[in-house]
DNA sequence: CGATCACTGGGCAGTATGTATAGGGTATTA
DNA sequence: TAATACCCTATACATACTGCCCAGTGATCG
């Protein structure tokens, strides 16, 4: 098997360089890459298919600017919670709108929860909605100052460009 | 001014459902949104448009799943670091490719970093990594074990279609 | 050697896009 | 109340892209 078309879970050359063209120019059509990339229209059809398929590539969400729409804070907080609730605290968790992740975890916490509000008061009530959530012991919020690091995939894949 | 065509930094209803739409089906183009929105086409492009001016709507990134790229590992890392070398700290922070976001934060921590991995041995390089970096005085590790909520905005726009 | 696979290059019908314009509805303002 | 501004509708046209199909080629695999 060649090792160009295939690396295991991971993902080629020409994969690699598809998806970082796609990441800086996202509303580029199947031609435009083609051309950019100097193969056929086929060829980068096939591959994004692939990507699909493999679950690597899983789609095109719009990206969404919540500090633009009004929800300029962003804090974190642990959650400690009692044995075996998790699932019932993540089910309340996602009751809450202003709640845009969460991750169990190891270590001191099990949950790690991020969430937003539009000012400080409004932030006061959510904290205070995600802490009262049964079954929730101590908590350990933090609010964010700056994001230094924005959520970001290229380094990944410039690397995999080789 | 209409509050059905502005919401101050916020969006109204069809801005809302917009985006709402953009993120169940990614793939639709302007001409297929005004169909599902039964507004004129026109309607839809001045609305993106104005979305992206504002910068709500910042774009179509490709969502990557890292996991299917082989990084099936998440970390999460609470950095307490010298006195005003924050700046640094991120910097070398970001010359290491499996550090996906970082946030500066208040509270215990200075700063909440999260990162990947291929599989333990990999895990433990680059958690090495993070931690000795110039200037960290304590680290806190955790290691992601599921994801009850992954990263989500849909209850927010969902919220501002009334 | 034959089979399989990926890429190329070409073609075709259908459809979307960018752009522009005219008209109607409605709200803010003088 | 009239003027102004804004948003939406509806329509048009030229251009460009998409999905789909196919034949040919070179490389790898058994």
């Amino acid at each position: 098997m060649s090792e160009t078309t295939e690396g295991g879970p991971g993902i080629d050359d020409l994969d690699a360089r598809l998806l970082l063209l796609l990441t800086d120019e996202p509303r580029l059509g199947v031609l435009e890459c083609s051309r950019r990339l100097g193969v056929a229209r086929g060829t980068v059809q096939a591959r994004m298919d692939r990507l699909e398929r493999r679950g690597v590539l899983t789609g095109f969400p719009p990206a969404v600017d919540l500090a633009a729409m009004g929800y300029g804070l962003t804090a974190f907080a642990v959650l400690e919670i009692a044995q075996g609730k998790r699932g019932e605290v993540a089910q309340r968790l996602h009751a809450i709108p202003e709640v845009c992740e969460v991750h169990a975890t190891t270590g001191e916490g099990d949950l790690l929860v991020r969430m937003v509000a539009q000012n400080n008061a409004d932030l006061q009530r959510v904290i205070d909605r995600v802490v009262n959530v049964e079954w929730v012991r101590r908590t350990s919020t933090s609010i964010a100052l700056s994001t230094p690091i924005p959520t970001r995939v290229r380094p990944l894949l410039e690397r995999a460009v080789r």
